[in-house]
DNA sequence: TGAACATATGATAATTTAATCATATGAAAA
DNA sequence: TTTTCATATGATTAAATTATCATATGTTCA
């Protein structure tokens, strides 16, 4: 039960939840979520932690960036394909996630410019 | 999504998740959940509260007693469902319920004996 | 090598949540 | 109709979470 506990934990936040959704439909650095959430870069990377330890998303490096997408070991819970799937991530986030995929922010970097419009 | 945060963060703490999924078996008073868990009343009283702000379940009386049940309109989510066949909830916990089941608690009382001994 | 970038993390402050205690309410039983 | 039982709830305190700030680490590129 522990376990469950603490991913319930990790999801129990709309900002986390948004992430993990994410990042369950697409692999994301830590700049993309800052501009897909607009969110500052240290609250992004605590939360992200918390969804780590939770043990439902994984990082890996990449070049000066830090990709974190789902965990493969949890992906295919059922329980959380159905949250997934009864789950609906506004459609504001997923429009900013379609050009992410493109790979069109992490190439840019985020930089002084995109810092100053989050902040 | 507020809805969804809302719930896990009602289930995000082991005595409620263990309430949920027993109410998810069976229909228990306070006194009963008190009995199991071996709690003391106020805190039953008050994550009750939050299963059922958080729609997971709902309440009657009967009698002197006040019975909490999943609420049916949950009951079926699948994400639930699945969170349900995934959590095990400790033999402890259901052998008492076995023994609630049988309606012993709930004629019997809790009365002093019972308070002092949870306490 | 050193500047700029990307991210992590420790510390502090602010906010939330949870546990406990005391008391209130309402039903049943004496 | 007063006492006991079952439960809820407000207040207070204790504990945990979250956001923010400052700074540290590792990477790339000039």
């Amino acid at each position: 039960m522990k376990k469950q506990v603490k991913m319930l934990g990790a999801l129990a936040d709309e900002t986390r939840l948004r992430m993990y959704l994410l990042l369950s439909k697409n692999e994301l650095c830590v700049c993309e979520l800052m501009m897909i959430l607009h969110m500052e870069q240290s609250r992004i990377s605590h939360c992200l932690r918390i969804l780590k330890e939770a043990g439902l998303v994984e990082s890996r490096r990449e070049g000066k960036w830090i990709v974190y997408f789902e965990n493969p070991e949890v992906a295919d819970s059922s329980f959380l394909q159905e949250l997934k799937k009864e789950t609906q991530l506004p459609s504001e986030y997923t429009n900013k996630l379609a050009s992410c995929r493109t790979g069109q922010v992490r190439t840019a970097g985020i930089s002084k410019t995109l810092r100053k419009a989050i902040a």
